[in-house]
RNA sequence: GGGCGAUUAGCUCAGGGGUAGAGCGCCUCCCUUACAAGGAGGAGGUCGCUGGUUCGAACCCAGCAUCGCCCACCA
């Protein structure tokens, strides 16, 4: 019978099949089913601009393992499919290729031929992705695989927009922005990633204006110390802190504005700090954030020098035309020529990079579409406050409440292409209005497009059919579970509760699981640019995909962690071993089988039934790491090691039985983390149904038998001792022995490889400790060698163990405090070394 | 400048008031009919430092050091 089972698990050979099979029998389809109570995740979409990474691959595991586990519960289990166009990371990619395969930029095709060549990569593209879910095993519904740009997503979104526009919640306003040059389009500030960059700080020097004035130190000019000298060009002020006593003649004087000979006047506001550089500061409201709103203060005018390209515009006098970088030398290089550069310093700052294309950001003063906040947030907030939504880990749940409680405005126009095309029109004589179509002759549409994450914040609703009250949405919705990485915590997770408050009067899910960052090898992040990144698809074929889903499951805790290919290696290893149990379970005689179960099954069966409770509270709280801990260690540490043992060498009647009973609930409890290695294993062993919709092993209080525990606990030690002992005496064959009390005879003398004998001379005789019990081994008089020593040592040990109890009992402050169980737990540790001192040092005696 | 987290065996990491755990690596023995991707037995740690709380601290508290990560408009 088992000779047809291959002798090594080959998940080349497996995969595959399986996936197709799962697929054939519709195990993962899910529909609103009123005698189940509902299960939902939705995944986060990944991008249609790539493969898999690490990250999606930990976090499918996740997802994976806690569907397939609630589906085996027997919830109606939906883990619900999808992709995200990514508008800016997509362009982003297009764009590229555009430029390396034909010269052109998007301005050379136009955007309809350019938006067409997007929808056709896009489309490719997540072909590829879909298939790496499936190689990753994911149970998901394909049926109601969504996509942000289904003709039905995108009517959400308009929806979405229309209502908050309606409602007063989305403006157009002129401010200042994290302009990109290069995509030519706002971004969020969330998009902006700062580094360090070794800059300069230029003296830049504003000749007065009436001539020779005398400075505060004498000079004919004010001196100002910038990093961007270039943005003098639109400089409409200088401005000195009111307090600042070296300055006070200076307020109200004017100075003149080199190359653009714009004369401007020295102001004074609380902003500057006049310890930083000469504590003047110019003032360039078209171009900074504080000097925007120092402006605004003031009653400035903003002169705006530069192109959306980041060309200066022909308010830059004779730099018009040039890149910024370009003339920031040029302009530093005039000043000098004038005699009007100050000192030059260095100047480590940091420097604001575009999320996608790298560009440094500039900040620039532009008219975009904003959505107000505060209202959206406030319900939000209250529902992390009362834990409408619980955050594993929770510390997540607070950073994201404070995040929501300094919320800014959210800019959601982006000057791209790929997208969704806002939805507001402007008529004939001025007016605006958001709606779906045009409202007639003469109307023109907005050219913006939105942030992908408009898109992205209504996921959990509108993939199940949002704004239609569906029945999957009333159903499914609130959805079980969200599981992310924390970076988009703010830029998505925040977002979809507040649309979720707003448009369905609900949390969007229940539980979030915020998982660890799967970085590289050396401890570093992952990165294509420093050429260190993993990819899942090669460790699947490697390894097989349920050993790399155990490894990173395994490692998986609030710590972000290098990744580790032991964790796959053990994984695989696990799988193996497993198989291997198949294979003996598959081949153990089955014949006569009875319900006299012996401890030994008691104990299997009790041990079992504690690791599916512990296991599966585990799982239950998103403990990963130690839910592999736990059930690797039960099936290897307990069931393989042990139990398969004492089938082997003392079974009982029911030992067929429960041997099956106890491996099968192993693998059903495997399968949400292995799915496809536990199904073939069953399905070799001959189960029809499907392992994915099986049964999830149960608690049961019933099983758990602390008797037997304490016995095979005792039975065990023994034996270990006794293997100890041969190990360390080198001693084969084998041994007489008397059988200790409390123990399981039949398993010891099977498993120790002990041959009882009534009585023994004790003088040849060696006492192994064993936990509570001494063994009693007989000795050959060659064996006696290194007895005494070996004795010594154990007695030396017994002494110190009975001290340390001793010690303790003694001390009333203990047995007053400590709770009762410790103190009873220090009296019997007290009796059980003295018990075994005894007896150790009549051994001792003997020998001597 | 604020906040969060980490520091435990050679390595990668769990644990989280009651005498330190896993995998890998290392040492000894074993190719015994489930399994050498294995079995049996070992070695290896004053749990970053200094104080405090406690009968008891790797664990709680404070400070320090080092390393990460997030947030922030200092030119």
């Amino acid at each position: 019978m088992s000779q047809q089972i291959p002798k090594t698990y080959d998940h080349r050979a497996v995969e595959d099949r399986w996936y197709a099979e799962w697929e054939r029998r519709g195990a993962f389809e899910a529909d609103p089913n009123p005698d189940r109570e509902p299960y939902c995740i939705v995944m986060p979409p990944p991008n249609v601009t790539g493969a898999l990474h690490m990250g999606h691959a930990l976090n499918g595991s996740i997802q994976d393992a806690l569907t397939r586990r609630a589906r085996m519960k027997g919830f109606e289990t939906l883990w619900l499919p999808g992709v995200d166009h990514a508008s800016i990371a997509l362009q982003n990619v297009v764009e590229r290729n555009l430029m390396r395969e034909e010269g052109k930029t998007r301005f050379d095709v136009g955007r309809e031929e350019f938006v067409e060549r997007c929808r056709v990569f896009a489309d490719e593209s997540r072909s590829q992705i879909l298939g790496q879910l499936k190689r990753l095993g994911a149970s998901v519904d394909w049926r109601r695989l969504r996509y942000t740009m289904d003709e039905k997503y995108i009517d959400a979104v308009l929806e979405a927009f229309i209502d908050l526009f309606d409602a007063g919640l989305i403006y157009r306003e002129n401010r200042i922005t994290n302009w990109c040059p290069h995509d030519r389009s706002a971004i969020s500030d969330l998009e902006v990633n700062y580094e360090d960059v070794a800059g300069k700080l230029y003296g830049l020097r504003y000749p007065f204006v009436d001539g020779k004035g005398p400075g505060p130190d004498g000079e004919d000019y004010a001196q100002v110390f910038s990093n961007r000298p270039e943005t003098m060009l639109g400089d409409t002020a200088l401005v000195v802190n009111p307090d600042d006593e070296r300055y006070t003649g200076l307020v109200g004087r004017r100075v003149k504005v080199p190359f653009v000979e714009r004369e401007i006047e020295v102001l004074a506001d609380a902003y500057v700090d006049p310890s930083f550089g000469t504590g003047v500061l110019k003032v360039t409201p078209a171009h900074d954030p504080n000097d925007f709103e120092i402006g605004k203060r003031l009653g400035l005018a903003s002169v705006n020098v530069m192109n959306p390209d980041g060309t200066i515009n022909g308010n830059g006098g004779p730099f018009a035309g040039m890149g910024r970088e370009e003339a920031r030398k040029a302009v530093v290089r005039a000043l000098d020529e004038e005699d009007l550069l100050g000192d030059v310093r260095d100047y480590p700052h940091r420097v604001g990079h575009c999320d996608r294309c790298g560009a440094v950001i500039e900040p620039w003063l532009s008219e975009q579409w904003w959505v107000s906040m505060s209202e959206l947030a406030e319900p939000a907030i209250q529902a992390l406050k009362d834990k409408d939504i619980i955050v594993y880990p929770d510390s997540w749940r607070r950073e994201t409440i404070r995040w929501l409680e300094n919320i800014h405005d959210w800019n959601v126009s982006r000057q791209l292409w790929w997208g969704h095309r806002i939805p507001v029109w402007y008529g004939p004589d001025g007016e605006v209005l958001a709606s779906r179509e045009s409202p007639g002759e003469g109307w023109e549409q907005d050219q913006d497009i939105l942030d992908t994450w408009f898109s992205s914040g209504l996921w959990p609703f509108a993939t199940l059919g949002w704004p239609e009250e569906t029945k999957d949405l009333t159903y499914f919705y609130p959805t079980s579970l969200l599981s992310t990485a924390r970076e988009i915590m703010y830029l998505w997770v925040a977002r979809m509760v507040m649309m979720g408050l707003r448009f369905k009067r609900g949390v969007p899910f229940e539980n979030v699981n915020v998982h660890s960052i799967v970085l590289a090898e050396d401890g570093t992040k992952m990165s294509k640019s420093k050429g260190n990144t993993i990819n899942p698809l090669d460790l699947f074929d490697r390894y097989g995909t349920d050993a790399v889903r155990f490894g990173l499951l395994y490692q998986s805790s609030t710590q972000d962690f290098a990744y580790s290919y032991e964790r796959a290696e053990m994984g695989r290893a696990f799988v193996t071993k497993l198989w291997n149990a198949t294979r003996f379970v598959l081949a153990y005689p089955e014949a006569e089988t009875s319900d006299d179960l012996s401890p030994s099954d008691r104990w299997i069966l009790s041990e079992f039934n504690r690791t599916v409770k512990d296991y599966d509270a585990f799982l239950e709280d998103c403990e990963f790491s130690e839910a592999m801990r736990r059930i690797y260690s039960f099936a290897w540490n307990q069931f393989a090691d042990w139990y398969i043992e004492i089938a082997k060498a003392a079974p009982s009647k029911a030992t067929p039985r429960v041997l099956r009973e106890v491996f099968s609930g192993t693998l059903r409890l495997l399968h949400p983390v292995m799915p496809f290695a536990t199904e073939e294993m069953a399905s070799v062993m001959g189960e029809e149904e499907l392992l994915a919709t099986q049964r999830f092993p149960g608690y049961d209080p019933a099983l758990e038998d602390e008797e037997a525990d304490r016995l095979l606990d005792r039975t065990k030690r023994a034996v270990s001792a006794v293997r100890s002992f041969r190990a360390e005496s080198k001693v084969d064959g084998e041994l007489d022995g008397l059988i200790p009390e409390g123990i399981e005879e039949e398993v010891f003398v099977a498993l120790a490889g002990v041959k009882p004998v009534e009585t023994s001379d004790g003088a040849n005789r060696a006492s192994l400790p064993a936990g509570d019990i001494v063994v009693e081994v007989q000795l050959s008089d060659e064996m006696r060698r290194g007895e005494i020593e070996r004795l010594r040592r154990e007695i030396s040990r017994a002494e110190q163990e009975l001290r340390r109890a001793e010690g303790k009992l003694a001390n009333e402050k203990f047995i007053q405090n400590a709770p009762e169980r410790v103190v009873a737990g220090e009296r019997e540790k007290l009796d059980v070394n003295a018990r075994m001192l005894e007896t150790l040092s009549r051994r001792l005696d003997e020998y001597l």
